[in-house]
DNA sequence: CTACCGATTGACT
DNA sequence: GTCAATCGGTAGA
């Protein structure tokens, strides 16, 4: 498996096109003990200043200042007592995002189980505050430069996947209360580890 | 300083 | 299906 993180330019584009193609990439995270991560299963876009929803809709703060810096860094930031994850996108000073909301958990189960109290995999990873409990990402990797490949870093992910379960589906963003009509939220049909309530 | 609110989760009917 | 815990961030006095 290739572990080398995904470069720069992989963020320095649309925020629409990375959001959708971050789905299938492996969120990696190693600490002292040992190695944790998965596959991306979903994801939501954020577009600034274009977007009521965005934390950097109204401007800069010291909340959001790391989504106003160079892409491919992270921006962790908390709610509700929980802290969730995205990656910056596009050129320095375009305060775009994409929400990490869910993994298929692969690496390091244990370890994530030992992190949420929790022994199934449904849910170790599948919302964003969750996976964020499961890697040990807190307000210490605000800011993360996620391309140098240590600590926090995305990489490609599996090449054998079946299409059937690679079928990408859009659909509003969860959670929202403002722009809560827009499709800016990308996932995998029928995958069991997206997060949100069951639908027929 | 205080008041209000939320890109959530988990518990409960 | 419903609902509240809980606390950092933000705005405003």
């Amino acid at each position: 498996m290739n572990d080398a993180p995904l470069s720069r330019s992989f963020y320095n584009r649309d925020c629409l096109v990375v959001a959708r193609e971050l789905l299938g990439k492996r969120l990696l995270r190693r600490t002292e003990e040992g190695l944790a991560g998965g596959t991306i299963v979903e994801v939501e876009a954020y577009l600034g200043p274009a977007d009521p929803a965005s934390h950097s809709y109204r401007g800069m703060t010291r909340r959001n200042r790391s989504m106003f810096g160079p892409p491919g860094h992270a921006y962790v930031y908390s709610i509700h007592s929980r802290w969730c994850m995205n990656v910056v996108v596009q050129p320095e000073g375009t305060p775009h995002a994409a929400l990490i909301r869910a993994l298929e958990p692969q690496i390091g189960l244990d370890l994530m189980r030992q992190r949420r109290q929790r022994e199934k995999l449904l849910e170790l990873t599948r919302g964003p505050a969750r996976l964020c409990e499961a890697l040990a990402i807190d307000r210490q990797l605000d800011g993360w430069d996620v391309t140098l490949g240590k600590d926090l870093w995305l990489a490609e992910g599996e090449k054998d996947e079946s299409e059937a379960s690679r079928q990408i589906a859009v659909s509003p963003r969860i959670g929202v209360t403002a722009a809560h009509d827009l499709p800016l939220r990308f996932f995998y049909a029928n995958c069991p580890y997206v997060s949100g309530r069951r639908r027929a």
